[in-house]
DNA sequence: TATTGTTATACTCTATAACTATA
DNA sequence: TATAGTTATAGAGTATAACAATA
């Protein structure tokens, strides 16, 4: 098989085992935290920044929403008790959010049944050195695909007339 | 860094890769093709299939869609000329898509700039035998999703009581 | 003037359930 | 009885544009 043949067969098994694995790790979160997956991934960035808090903006950047996507998600996980949003201290346009202990609650009773489906659903048919490869050149797509693909930021400037 | 913190890091890479690359080829098959990317997938499945032609059941299957997902696209596609349906032939239960000569049209207009914003964000960072691995690690990837996600059909019968 | 965040609004996608028709 | 397909309906998610407030 030649290497274009090749590239076309690596991108549609990428996309549509990025379907699949959406559609089963979707169905997780919601039984087990009733959690959307946008929500849990909103969640777990929070979890993994520093004292738990982000600015809304760098929050909509990373989990790559529009600003008002990001408000109407936090809306949900703030009434849900999930997060809190304060003013942030330096700069008074500026919201943080942060996660709260209940969020923390919620992501800790589905952190284990969510790493056991993707462990069943994704790294049962690979051996160790796949694992390793995979995380290598998909931590470079993702790095590549940042650069090319506009931000909720930039897509904004780019909106307003730039 | 051991191996969990490996996988954990690898199933990251490839949601966010995932998302990204949803929002660069979305933008591509919108601009060139007047396609959403749900009907550009049903257009290329149709184009690769023998005649042109699907049963509405298998290609709903196939598509990871439910049966009234696949209607509503199948009816946007239809007003627009690019596919047709028309009954089965031996069972007259059953309906066949085929995509028209607009269909294919379509298609060879999207797709040099489809593969070549796949090729700029996606194979641009990998080399030869990486984009062989992926091939194989992700069609792997797939394929184990495939049993363990039901496909529309089988989660049509759970609901109806099986 | 530019940036931050929210809201009003509209649109796309998807699914469940109810329905018709055929096997 | 089981399967194929459609439709009515409803709900989730996202975005654009307009807005208010602060830098």
């Amino acid at each position: 098989m030649d290497l274009d043949a090749r590239r076309i067969e690596a991108y549609f098994a990428f996309m549509e085992a990025g379907s699949l694995l959406q559609l089963l790790v979707d169905d997780q979160v919601r039984r087990d935290g009733n959690l959307s997956y946008p929500q849990f991934v909103l969640l777990a960035r929070l979890a993994d920044a520093p004292d738990g808090r982000m600015r809304m903006t760098d929050l909509a950047d990373s989990a790559v929403h529009s600003r008002s996507g990001l408000s109407y998600q936090a809306r949900l996980l703030e009434d849900a008790g999930l997060i809190q949003r304060t003013p942030s201290p330096h700069d008074d346009r500026s919201v943080t959010a942060a996660i709260t202990d209940a969020g923390r609650d919620i992501l800790a009773r589905v952190m284990p049944g969510h790493l056991d489906a993707v462990r069943q659903g994704f790294f049962s048919v690979l051996d160790d050195s796949q694992v390793e490869a995979l995380a290598v050149t998909l931590s470079a797509v993702r790095d590549r695909l940042r650069t090319l693909v506009p931000s909720a930021t930039q897509r904004r400037r780019k909106a307003a007339g730039g």
